[in-house]
Order: structure tokens, then sequence, then C-alpha cells
DNA sequence: ACTTGACCTCTAGTTAGGTCGAGGTTGCAC
DNA sequence: GTGCAACCTCGACCTAACTAGAGGTCAAGT
């Protein structure tokens, strides 16, 4: 374990990462990260790699899917090392991303707060009635969620 | 379309609710919804199912599961229509939730504001290495996500 | 040179949250 | 009393995000 080489193996990046090597090949599959292959065919990750992954699982910890993650990093470079404008540029992004859905969660709960003051008994007035907000577009499960449709609850 | 029947056919359920028939199915199978029978097997819904129903997709685009909301649920009463202290009590907790959720993503919405200062080019003072935080037991599919491990980026 | 663990591909299985369709009943209106 | 839309069950299929295992290859240490 003295210095570390360039390019690391799955097992190095997994043991680093902290992502299962099932889960890197899995990522390649899907496009999210790279990886040159030596002479027999075994995959040799740069380093930057280990920065891309930590991206990838904080980006999943907001909720985001892989297949967005995906389209974020596309932004990035594949080959050389990110610079400092290039993080920052998708740093920025994130935080719109982040900022939207902490609005929304906040807004929910603005509703669930005015539903108590109803008691959720006088249905003419209840918040849950109008859900049509940001985060209706981001259900989980295949198929998209149909909004909450006419003639109230 | 005179005046409402007291008791909903499916169809009534899906049409007002504007969740799909086969959804709703679904929950009653996963525990989240219940139904009368009529003499030929068909399901009859009391008018409270909807108020339920509205509280599971708003629960959901909040991003928990249909089996945490089903716990939440079952402090209803499943018979009567619940009272505004049944509700009170609900919301208190979802309030909780949302509060903590909204934290976890100001935590993360931090980091990366932390991010842009150091460029992400500096691993060591680099915040995406320490996401050790609330949300991290809430990956996305099956498998629970494993936290990242020793040694940093 | 040989051994052995780490690596490769490929197929199948898992969980969550559903949808779709076949094949058969029910119930309401005329 | 008959027509037909709406209902029933059941099993297959779907996407996302993976994991597990079989069967075979590579590479690094002795």
């Amino acid at each position: 374990m003295g210095k570390l080489p360039d390019l690391l193996t799955i097992g190095d990046v997994a043991a680093r990462s902290g992502v299962p090597h099932t889960a890197l090949r899995f990522y390649e599959e899907k496009g999210l990260i790279r990886a040159e292959r030596t002479g027999g065919n075994q995959r040799r990750y740069p380093r930057a790699v280990l920065r891309r992954l930590a991206f990838i699982r904080a980006a999943q910890r907001v909720g985001l899917s892989l297949e967005d993650i995906r389209a974020a990093l596309s932004a990035l470079p594949d080959g050389r090392t990110p610079t400092k404008a290039d993080w920052a540029r998708l740093s920025r992004q994130w935080q719109e991303e982040l900022d939207a859905r902490i609005d929304a969660l906040h807004r929910l709960r603005g509703r669930l707060t005015s539903c108590i003051g109803c008691g959720c008994l006088s249905l003419k007035s209840c918040a849950l009635q109008n859900p049509d907000d940001e985060l209706s577009e981001y259900g989980p499960g295949a198929p998209k969620l149909k909004p909450a449709v006419e003639g109230g609850i």
C-alpha cells in the first residue's frame, strides 16, 4: 500500500469510494463513468473517477436519478481532470436544483400546517386538494404519476 | 351526476382521486387502503378513502416509500372518518419528517457551496469527502446504499 | 512456471412501484 | 330478461438500480 499508481483497478476504486465493484460496472454501462482497458481487458480508472463517484453518490442522496446525474455529468470533461471552472459551473447548477427542492418541501410543509388548521374535515379548504407543485413530476416507480385531477377531493 | 352515494366504486375513486384503478388495487394489496365488498365481490370505498389517497400521494411527492406511508397511516382509524385530533397527530409527525429532510438538503447545499470554494482541486478539504449525513440511508433501488468508507477521496 | 486472487462477461434474480391484458363475473338500464 | 360497461382475479411485464453466481481469464508474487 505504498504510493498510489496513476491508474486504479476496479478493486481499488471500490475500496476507496465505497461503491461496490458491481455497481461500478453498472455505472459504466449506464454511461456515468468510463475506464481504460489493459491489454488483458481489465478496467483501469484515472483517479478523477473517485471525485465523479463522490458526486454521483451525493446526487443520489438528494434523490436524483442516475439518468439526471448522467446528464449533468456529461458537462464535465471525460478525459482530463475537471478544472475549477468546470466544477464551479456544475456546482452552481446543483445549487439551483437543491434550492428548488428545498422550496418544494417548504411548500408542502406549509400545506400540512394549514391542514391542521382546517382539521382536514372541511374539505372545501384543505390544502391537499391542490397539490400541483414542482415535485409532482417526481414520483417513484417507472411510470409517471398523473397529477390529481378535476373535481377536488 | 347528482348526489354522491356513500360508497364509491373503484372507478369513481380512480376518477376523483386521479389514482389509476390498477394502483388502487395495488395499494390495497400493500395494506394502504381498504374496501368493503358487494355480494358480487366488487369493491366499495367509503368516501374517507379519497383523503387517504390524497395523503398517500402527497407523501410520495416528498419521497417517502409506500411502506413508510403505510406505517404512518396505520395510526389512522380504518373504519371511521378520522377526527381532527387524528389528523393533527399525523400532521405533526409529518412536519418533523419534512423538517428533517429540508435540513439534510440544506446541509448538502452547504457542502457544495464550500466545494466551489475549494474548487474541488484541493482534495484535502473537499466537503464531498465526508458525506455521512441523514439522507445516506435513503438511497434509491432495492438494496441499501453502503456509506462511503475510509480513506477519503 | 505456477498458483491464486482479482478480474472479465453474461445471465438471472431482487425490490419498489406500478401497468397491461386475458378470461370471466356483476350490476344497472332499458 | 338482456345487453354491455364496469368490475373481478391472476399472471406477465415494466423501469430503476442494483446484486449474485457461473464459468473463464489475467497478472503479480514466489
